[in-house]
RNA sequence: GCCGCGGUGGCGGAACUGGCAGACGCGCAAGACUUAAAAUCUUGUGAUGUUUAACAUCGUGAGGGUUCGAUUCCCUCCCGCGGCACCA
């Protein structure tokens, strides 16, 4: 075509970056993207998980996700719907405090450079976010909330702090939750990771777990993400069975039971193998394991010696060595024998390491014949093995366990026996419940969350303790139950507590009354209590050194003036809790706080209610208008842990009465974006070499083929590697549009039937795919669209020009600007345009082809007009009169034809 | 071991609820333009066979099944990716 007049591009790059700046400001000065609280169109809450803001800036991965989740809010908006598209930073976290202590700069001001550099890149990369609700989960007027959520569990008695194993890794000196050690090491820095007792605050997430997973059933998540959530919480459902010690060590003195009965429990999900149990294990930490060897009893023989030393060496262990599901079974005997409840054998209890005292009880009955490890501790050990279910086939029982236990009929088990294993359970069930040796029950594999991290650069934690309230509250009534529950405050039982201890107890209750804090924690943690809710945030003060201490502190613990605190109970000096939170904490909310972001952000505005409201109550109008969000878009790597967290601060929020009663679960629907390799199809690793910089790609070749070339490589949710090629063939896609753009602007085009046609199927085609993230298809369809118009050299109006204009907008916004505002001389803007609709008449063609099939098999195509489409018999002689068909069918019976409207015809001969 | 996802040309990928397999892009080949190269444009491009056309046969990890018809549904198996894992 003419580029006599040396107008035509051939490539992007260094001379549209003009044309990205211009029309940048330009977007930034008339608040094109801001979303309006209460609006009357309707709402979109479209989330793209909020980043990390580290030293190396974005990340092509973000620009991808990013990417994709625009071109949805950007067509969502142009559509009509009023979109919130947020973004923040969820910036507290190990690698600034590394690279703090590093580079021996506060951490404060490395977030701040950060998040600058982020922020300057997205808005290069065109994202229509709202930047007038930036959030920062380190600003104090954002984690003053993020600690307020944290006084509320305490005050409804779902947190706590207790000395637990924690995984702590040496390089970091940190305690890590179970789900930041991968293979026993550290997820961060890849040290061993060991046990060692620390005392930590705990969240019982555990109480939620059942809401957690049938909160699901209201929400559109994928199936994946569903199933990582039902799998995370890993429900099992069973019987807790008890079983009687035969010989107690009675009459020594000192000892009893910690239950205060003389019998072990256990869980099982298989009730109905129950005589088959031919012996029990109890984990090295069972209480009933310290009580043999505590020092109050008398004889010390060597089976004792025995097993102090075995449970000393387990406890040694490090999770990686206990967990080796290839080593040897170990164990010892601990002199003690139980009695099955069922078939009143006298069994043996061993103590082992493969049993776990965090699941279930931290003991099992063992039924060897039907279960793996079972059948290896009876065999090492030389342990009765005793069949219950009847294989199916013939079974040596010297030879393995027999498994597969849910076929078979009950055998050996008195009055189960004949039935099939569900029914067994049931009716064994029920005869435990009836007899009271047994109840049904459910077992988790979630675990409570340790809250507390040893380090500087996050959220503290808004507690203090006080020690003379610890002393004095620790009241020993006969009212605690062992496991820390406490049943009743009757303080008229049977015994008697002394008189300053009931006083003080009195007193305790009225605080707690007041201050709506659970009188059970208050008992459960005595001496600690949250700062008050008006005295929030907590602020975290500037230090000179970053270091954890070597005493496995926080580095807040060096402070000596800022821990200091009056009692906000007694009123006399107190300190102040030294840990801080966990990464989570922050992003447990962000997405309600994009809502009412001016209101954190300039929390003196007059839009600020009286103090005693808290934030979310504030904003109950503005919350209900907002939630659920309708998208949120995240990784894989979030399905698990940032999710479940956050489904149940927001489910705990919800009993709060501090969200909307109508929404249950703040998340309507959930995708995974894919991942981008290197383009040796490697993940990308600085150390590989193969990383692609976003910076660079759109240096070369400008945002908008670096947005559309992402958004063509391959499904939303696929896992793709980088190619350069391909991105330049997106470079011809774009540089060939805007030549022919160009070309015919400014004439009074006529256009025929057939290019109306190809602009609105274009029009459905694109809505349609790209509502359900089929980004690279649409793209393809523009191409196609564009190689027809190139190939049959149609002329198209300025109207229609505009809507492929419009169609490119979402993912090439500043060539669709400079195309629609400069060449087409619209108004601008065109990402405030409205989405153009396909019309119905132009999306059937007058002719649809027929595709004749003779068993099944191609052998041609018939163009027929749509006024006889229907027509079976006429389109059946039709076809049949066809040449090639005539060939085939020359000498050959028609048994049957299949006739499909509008598609096919298929003779059978 | 358990759970989830996937396997289609030389490559990335397309194919709606079973109905033209390979859209679109890359790469490659030939040609045009050019002194030449790059860029651009045109044509071709799953395999095999008679080979000019046209046509035929095969072809979506392997094997089997359902169906007039299967990349799509069912069964068995193989391979890859992700997650969980001594969880009673």
């Amino acid at each position: 075509m003419d580029d006599a007049k040396g107008k035509r591009l051939t490539s992007f790059g260094l001379e549209f970056e003009r044309l990205e700046k211009f029309w940048q400001k330009r977007w930034e000065s008339e608040n094109l993207y801001q979303a309006k609280d209460q609006d009357k169109k309707t709402k979109k809450y479209v989330l793209v998980e909020f980043p990390y803001p580290s030293g190396s800036g974005l990340h092509v991965g973000h620009a991808f996700t990013m990417t994709g989740a625009d071109v949805y809010a950007r067509k969502a908006r142009m559509a009509g719907e009023n979109v919130l598209f947020p973004m923040g930073w969820d910036a507290f976290g190990l690698p600034t405090e590394n690279y703090a202590i590093a580079m021996g700069k506060n951490p404060q001001d490395v977030t701040k450079r950060n998040t600058d550099t982020f922020r300057r890149q997205m808005k290069k990369m065109a994202f229509s976010f709202d930047w007038s609700r930036e959030i920062n989960t380190t600003a104090p007027d954002y984690y003053r909330w993020t600690q307020w959520i944290f006084i509320k569990l305490f005050k409804q008695g779902l947190a706590y702090k207790k000395a637990m194993p924690i995984n702590w890794c040496p390089d970091c000196k940190i305690g890590l939750a179970n789900e930041e050690v991968i293979d026993g090491c550290c997820e961060r820095c890849g040290a061993q990771v060991f046990r060692r007792k620390l005392n930590q605050w705990i969240v019982r997430i555990t109480d939620y777990a059942d809401r957690l997973v049938g909160g699901l059933e209201t929400t559109d998540f994928v199936d994946k993400v569903k199933a990582a959530q039902v799998n995370w919480v890993g429900k099992s459902e069973g019987a807790r069975i008890k079983f009687p010690i035969s010989n107690p060590p009675a009459g020594r003195a000192g000892f009893q039971f910690p239950n205060g009965e003389d019998h072990i429990e256990v869980f099982t999900t298989r009730p109905d193998t129950l005589w088959g149990a031919t012996f029990m294990v109890i984990a090295p930490e069972h209480p009933i394991v310290a009580l043999l060897l505590s020092s109050k009893l008398k004889n010390q023989s060597s089976k004792r010696k025995k097993v102090r030393d075995y449970v000393e060496k387990a406890r040694n262990k490090s999770d990686l060595e206990r967990t080796d599901l290839a080593k040897e079974k170990t164990g010892v005997f601990t002199g003690l024998y139980a009695i099955n409840p069922a078939s009143k054998k006298k069994i043996p209890v061993w103590v082992s390491d493969f049993v776990l005292e965090s699941y279930g009880t931290g003991a099992i009955m063992a039924v060897p014949a039907h279960d793996e490890r079972d059948w290896q501790f009876a065999k090492k050990f030389v342990l009765p093995i005793i069949p219950v279910i009847k294989p199916e086939e013939n079974w040596d029982f010297n030879q393995g366990a027999y498994t597969r236990v849910d076929q078979g009929k009950i055998i050996n088990s008195d009055f189960i026996n004949g039935f099939a294993p569900d029914e067994a359970i049931e009716k064994v069930i029920s005869w435990l419940e009836a007899e009271g040796v047994g109840q049904r029950t459910s077992n988790y594999h979630l675990r409570d969350w340790i809250f507390s991290r040893q380090h500087y650069w996050g959220e503290p934690i808004p507690m203090v303790y006080c020690e003379k309230c610890a002393i004095n509250h620790n009241f020993q009534f006969p009212t605690r139950l062992p496991d820390g529950q406490v049943s009743n405050f009757q303080i008229n039982s049977k015994k008697q507590i002394p008189k300053p201890q009931k006083e003080s107890f009195e007193k305790l209750k009225k605080y707690a009354e007041k201050e709506k804090v659970d009188l059970k924690v208050l008992l459960d943690n005595p001496g600690w209590f949250p700062v008050p809710e008006d005295s929030l945030p907590v602020k975290l003060p500037r230090v000179d050194k970053y270091e954890p201490t070597k005493t496995g502190e926080s580095p807040l613990a060096n402070l000596p003036d800022w821990k200091k605190i009056k009692c906000p109970y007694c009123g006399q000096e107190a300190v102040r809790e030294t840990d801080t939170m966990p990464n989570w904490a922050g992003s447990d909310w962000y997405y309600l706080a994009y809502c009412f972001a001016k209101r954190i952000n300039n929390p003196k505005s007059k839009v600020q209610s009286p103090k005693s409201e808290n934030i979310f109550k504030q904003s109950k109008n503005i919350l209900k208008y907002w939630l659920p969000v309708d998208l949120y878009i995240g990784g894989d790597e979030h399905n698990t842990l940032h999710l479940l967290y956050s489904r149940f601060i927001y489910q705990f929020l919800y009993d709060l009465a501090v969200v909307p009663k109508e929404y249950p679960e703040p998340y309507y629907r959930r995708v995974s974006h894919g991942v981008i390799l290197g383009n040796d199809g490697q993940r990308m690793s600085k150390s590989r070499g193969n990383v692609i910089n976003p910076d660079d790609k759109w240096k070369q070749y400008g945002v908008d083929v670096l947005r559309t070339y992402l958004m063509f490589m391959g499904p939303f949710e696929a896992t793709m590697a980088w190619n350069e090629n391909a991105l330049k063939g997106v470079e011809r896609f774009l540089v060939r549009f805007k030549n022919l753009v160009e070309n015919q602007a400014g004439f009074d085009n006529k256009e025929n039937d057939q290019t109306k046609q190809l602009v609105h199927q274009l029009i459905a085609k694109v809505s349609a795919d790209i509502d359900s993230f089929g980004y690279n298809t649409a793209i393809a369809a523009m191409m196609k669209t564009l190689n027809s118009i190139l190939d049959k050299k149609l002329l198209l109006t300025k109207e229609n020009w505009g809507n492929l204009i419009k169609l490119l907008a979402p993912f090439a916004p500043y060539l669709a600007e400079e195309l629609w505002c400069r060449v087409l001389e619209n108004e601008f803007s065109v990402h405030q345009q409205s989405w153009p609709t396909p019309q119905k008449r132009y999306l059937e063609a007058e002719k649809s082809t027929i595709i004749v099939q003779i068993n099944g098999r191609l052998r041609g195509k018939i163009d027929i007009k749509n006024n006889i489409l229907i027509d079976k018999d006429k389109i059946i002689s039709l076809v049949e009169k066809n040449s090639v068909v005539k060939k085939h069918l020359s000498g050959k019976k028609i048994k049957k034809v299949i006739f499909i409207p509008k598609k096919l015809v298929n003779f059978v001969v």
